[in-house]
DNA sequence: CATTTCAGATTACACCCGTAAACTGTAAAT
DNA sequence: ATTTACAGTTTACGGGTGTAATCTGAAATG
């Protein structure tokens, strides 16, 4: 359906988060979620609700006197997205190289090393 | 070392690319090598070659009228940088989920993944 | 030498982003 | 019914980014 892919910028991915974690929240709910890491005051949350608004990333149900906020883009889409884009401008669009980049870095951890020994086993048993 | 970690932007990195994978060019070559993909103007280049230069991220000899650029910034220091940014920020600082996210969306290529089995079988035999 | 050329430097400009203060309108409290 | 409080909207503003046109100084050419 025609996405305008104004994309959203990182500290708006920060709301989005919340947002994808919790279904919707409040205005107040989302600062308060963000406020300790990020160091955002008030104002600033609302400013970047209302851009995520303009963009259509989220929508805003009215509850009383205040809105009630949820995603609209979908974090899969999100995600997806963001590693396609990754893995195409600097892996050749191929993930192998990113996990080896990883390991050559000393960067996997033994639970992603186990994960990953799952995943291709499993891969290796369908079809 | 102390890097000063004003951040190269996408328009940028498409130029170190180029440098990275040449080692060196003129200003010409680089805007020879991405005008087709890009479409930019050679003017454009030479903008994002000079603030490149500004942020360091590439030097400048001379060699007659004109200046031969290289990197300064590394590649794989670029790519461990935005690689485990978009690990942490996505992915819970995990490379597993981001294969898996891959994999459910059947974006793993069959190379991607006898590199995998490959890589596994490394990792498993040594240590 | 005078003139042309052309690589690089300077300037431009609109839009996005991070960050927020000020404003406004309506619901709540008195 | 007024006043107050407060959720949301509008305005602000400096810096970065994409995208270039224009300027300048020195090298090449006649």
């Amino acid at each position: 359906m025609t996405e305008q892919p104004s994309r959203i910028s990182d500290a708006e991915s920060t709301l989005m988060q919340v947002l994808w974690d919790r279904g919707e929240a409040t205005a107040d709910e989302v600062f308060r979620a963000v406020a300790e890491q990020s160091g955002w005051q008030e104002a600033t949350v609302k400013t970047l609700l209302n851009r995520l608004l303009r963009k259509r990333a989220i929508a805003a149900d009215r509850e009383g006197r205040r809105y009630r906020y949820r995603p609209i883009l979908q974090r899969s889409d999100y995600l997806a997205e963001q590693s396609r884009s990754l893995v195409d401008r600097l892996f050749g669009g191929r993930v192998a190289p990113l996990v080896a980049h990883f390991n050559e870095h000393r960067a996997l951890s033994r639970s992603d090393l186990e994960e990953l020994r799952q995943l291709i086993r499993e891969l290796d048993d369908e079809q």
